[in-house]
DNA sequence: AGTTGGTATGTTACAAGTAACATTTTATTT
DNA sequence: AAATAAAATGTTACTTGTAACATACCAACT
């Protein structure tokens, strides 16, 4: 038994008995198409549930009216906010985001990208500052506009929104270093581009007043006992930790968990300090300390950017080389 | 200065001096083209940044390729090992994800299927057991294979995988009020369908024994924060709770945090349970009591079953009504 | 030299929807 | 009733890549 095909414009021109010139007007201007044949139209498309095919758009170069969105993993808690912000302006504006991830992995960026540009979206927003050639290739060919988001710290393709993650992660650290802390840690894991920015901002921090930086770092990726994992061996490499700064809240979350069960007092005998600023953090006693990061704003911005530029008449290549940054708040909770 | 178009397989074929179907022959076929013309494709096809159009392909009704997902929400935490559980299958067996969400609206799970559809889609997982007529008369008419995940308790369109989410919070509830709970609230948020059956399972589990329900619910979306709010309204409703279910981890979470904050000691003065067993609630102090449910596995078998239906000669609407049980575990941690 | 066979490349037709132009039908005016 | 205008519908051409078939070219063999 074979699959019969789904019904084209064609089927219900023949079941009304017009041509399917006429379905195309009902659908894209109904007031050009005669009331009765209206009426027998709309039929004939709820009896044959009727379903557009894109493939005409495609072909014509016509506008997709999709947007590709690229994150780099969708346990990272970190971009469900982002994307939100990103839909709540271009879903108005009719847009559909199309989705996908790519484990932080560039050769995977790659295929997404070409996927997305397979599909003819009219513009894109990737979450990452280094590529592969081909992929910058791509972009440059497809002249599709494109927004870089996260990370300002780096010269953007062709715009970029986000903060500074080096300069986030040093006004942290000089705020730990000022409340007292003098054996700070740093925790790292994945070992990505962001998770080396804020180790360099860390870093120079440290050193402008003289300590020196220490750092825990993995490229296992990050989880809860993994946070539980890297305490102990701060511990045991850095016998007189005072003070954890994590890569990110999961990781910092999970060393309190592990202070708790081995009677640590956070923060009289450790500080421990997160990224992000998530819910979680923030509702768990003690208070996570963070660099809470304007998330949907980022999503929100890209997104209005995007959209102005797919719809100028700019070629999307020319013209650009602009940086947004949304900043952040150093906050410290009740964990330092 | 208007956008130029991106290149197709003309403009390879005109740089090099062959018609594109020797170009189609070089990308398809490689070895029944000769090698100096090969040279000179792929150089042209470096030079002009050429990326494949997926409009013929749709036209030609030709395996996309790409199957559409579409998850109720994407910041809980459910759904990131659904889907990584689906591309493990169904990624090394060459098929991309169109990822899409619908925020528990049965309306935009509609357009969403109509947009996963209008790209031709191979297949479909769905994280709902109800739609919409019109979504139902487009999954029928469109031909493809749908399999809906997370619950078992519903006839199946076609196929479901998932457990029962009845059964489920009964065997929850019974091994609550055997370890000694009495009062025990049922609190739920969103009240979606599976908000819904869980409390029937744990109604139905009181009823047995001859304890009344009870149950703070509320249409808000959880967050840890509305866990704490809940706790309250819970201990101001019905004073003498000594135990809570709640409808997920985030809202346990969230109560559990409150406890803390208000010197409420947890276990002992109040049992608190969540739902689905998430990494958080199993690192956390003390480990969080709750319904383990196999989320990678669910979206491993769905993946499974999908391409196996997909690469099938039958008809996708036909032979189907089946539902797999994954199972799952009561697991009561130390939080009761 | 002519035939055969294989390799490389070309030609045509097709999928679905729409813009641009052409034609037919209906309504309105004289 | 004929002329004109307006509304409704039809025809053609076009977009991309590929299957199916057709042709051109060259080498090897009789």
């Amino acid at each position: 038994m074979k699959k019969n095909k789904r019904s084209s414009l064609q089927d219900i021109a023949d079941a009304v008995g017009v041509t399917k010139m006429t379905v195309s007007r009902y659908l894209r201007n109904p007031e050009k198409v005669s009331e009765s044949t209206r009426t027998k139209i709309s039929a004939a498309i709820d009896t044959l549930g009727y379903i557009a095919n894109k493939a005409p758009d495609l072909l014509s170069n016509a506008k997709s009216y999709s947007i590709g969105v690229l994150v780099p993993s969708l346990t990272n808690h970190v971009f469900a906010q982002v994307i939100k912000g990103i839909e709540d302006v271009t879903g108005p504006a009719g847009y559909q985001t199309m989705l996908a991830h790519y484990g932080y992995n560039p050769e995977i960026e790659e295929k997404r990208v070409e996927y997305l540009l397979s599909y003819h979206v009219d513009g894109l927003i990737l979450s990452e500052t280094t590529h592969t050639d081909r992929t910058l290739k791509m972009i440059e060919t497809s002249g599709v506009p494109v927004i870089e988001i996260m990370d300002t710290h780096h010269s953007p393709m062709q715009q970029a929104v986000g903060f500074d993650n080096v300069k986030a992660a040093f006004d942290m650290t000089t705020a730990l270093l000022n409340k007292g802390y003098r054996n700070i840690v740093y925790i790292g894991a994945r070992l990505d581009v962001r998770t080396r920015l804020k180790f360099q901002g860390y870093s120079d921090a440290m050193l402008a007043k003289g300590f020196t930086p220490k750092s825990v770092m993995t490229d296992q990726a990050s989880s809860y006992s993994l946070g539980a994992e890297l305490l102990q061996k701060a511990r045991t490499d850095y016998p007189n930790t005072d003070c954890l700064f994590c890569t990110n809240d999961d990781l910092a979350i999970g060393a309190i968990f592990e202070c708790q069960r081995n009677n640590i007092l956070v923060p009289s005998q450790m500080g421990v300090v997160g990224f992000h600023g998530h819910d979680i953090g923030q509702a768990m006693v003690p208070q996570l300390a963070s660099v809470i990061t304007p998330r949907y704003q980022i999503g929100n911005v890209a997104g209005r950017e995007l959209l102005s530029r797919i719809n100028s008449d700019l070629d999307a290549r020319i013209n650009y080389k602009q940086v947004i940054d949304t900043g952040y708040i150093v906050h410290l909770g009740e964990s330092v």
